[in-house]
DNA sequence: CATGTTTTTGAGAGCTACTCTCATTTCATG
DNA sequence: CATGAAATGAGAGTAGCTCTCAAAAACATG
């Protein structure tokens, strides 16, 4: 009953501690693990890397290791700014022809990334090459994938005036998001060289006029 | 043991036996483990299943089953006919349209498999049952629909006239095996009961000429 | 501050997928 | 049939992951 009420009850002046203590310490650990298992991973390898070595590192047990992350590939395969990108989605105008409005959150995507407001550029780094070597890790990246994927459903479907489960949707959001990760892949394999947002525009372009033929590096 | 008998070793003029009595064999214990792992998981579920079970039901050794599949996932997710799509592709004139060409590929693809030429029918509904239910499945699904995206660019890019690494290449395919994809994920969500033939037109519908915005069901 | 309640954690047992090694058996061939 | 190669089985070992239960930490009270 009481549960959002009593903060701050005695000094009205703290700072931003919104959350109790309880929340934040979860934040902390989960960060903590995180943190451990991209340091463990970059010097000795993802396959090398054991759940207990992570533990240990980040001073927690085994069992808590598994309390937040449900396995061992989630932890580098985080997927935390869906939503992020979804209300970015819903804030553009509702007539926007929807290929502008994808390119234009391709662009803020790419841009937020690159500033490391989320994760450090090296964190990036590592989940691109880990997404290339290793199998299970890849797969992972897949279904966070497909989770994406039905967050665009739901958003195109509310521009088209379709459901969201309908075919059609569903179809054009897989393209669109498998292609866009076939991107990222191709980045993540070249080095990570190239600018990852002029491959993004390149991917919408083809997805919306076809793969023009016979075209030899018009670059 | 005396199953199949003296194999006519003698007689030069045995009717087709090509491949030794080795090759036979093996071929023979990699359709026992499939077989005796469909009818495990059937009636008791994909992760009640053990591959100690399905060695003992294949009779062989659970050390064999792992000589035969490296996970057990592969055991269900089969993938047999990625060389023949590429030989029917291929097969086309190179002057038609590619979307024509993927067109009449999805038809004989669907025909084929609607056969039971390659897998009885209850073995392809159990498959599109686990690819909705087990993640596990889902996973290695996708892995195996890269496999199938590569061997796309390689023949789009000889359609095309560029190379299989272009990033115009590889966006495009996985585009539409994804696509693909979903609509067969689709039809095993839906009961399996539509026609998956419909769904590949459709999907292929989309990928060519965008998503019309605001058509509600015009079928 | 002492209390009781709830949440989080750690410890440990247990299961299973998967790997590796080595001895044994099974097929192929001169 | 003898010799070499390939496939198998048995067993030990690793590690991811689950479950249970009791201790500890954070919270809500009087």
């Amino acid at each position: 009953m009481t549960t959002m009420a009593a903060t701050a009850h005695s000094s009205p002046d703290s700072p931003e501690p919104r959350l109790g203590l309880r929340e934040r310490k979860k934040i902390k650990t989960r960060m903590a693990i995180r943190k451990a298992t991209y340091r463990l991973v970059q010097e000795q390898g993802y396959d090398a890397t054991t759940i207990e070595q992570i533990a240990e590192a980040a001073e927690v047990s085994p069992s808590t290791v598994f309390r937040y992350f449900p396995t061992k590939e989630d932890i580098v395969v985080t997927d935390e700014y869906d939503p992020i990108l979804e209300e970015e989605l819903r804030s553009r105008p509702a007539d926007e022809p929807l290929s502008r409005s994808l390119r234009l959150l391709m662009r803020t995507a790419v841009e937020r990334s690159l500033s490391g407001e989320y994760e450090t550029r090296e964190e990036m780094a590592l989940r691109g090459r880990l997404m290339v070597e290793v199998p299970a890790v890849r797969a992972r990246m897949g279904e966070s994938m497909s989770v994406t994927g039905q967050m665009m459903c739901r958003v195109v479907a509310e521009r088209t005036g379709r459901a969201p489960g309908d075919l059609e949707v569903r179809v054009y959001c897989m393209g669109l998001v498998g292609a866009l990760m076939e991107a990222s892949r191709y980045w993540a394999e070249h080095g990570q060289q190239g600018d990852i947002a002029e491959y993004a525009e390149r991917t919408l372009d083809v997805l919306e006029h076809g793969l023009s033929p016979r075209n030899p590096e018009a670059s």
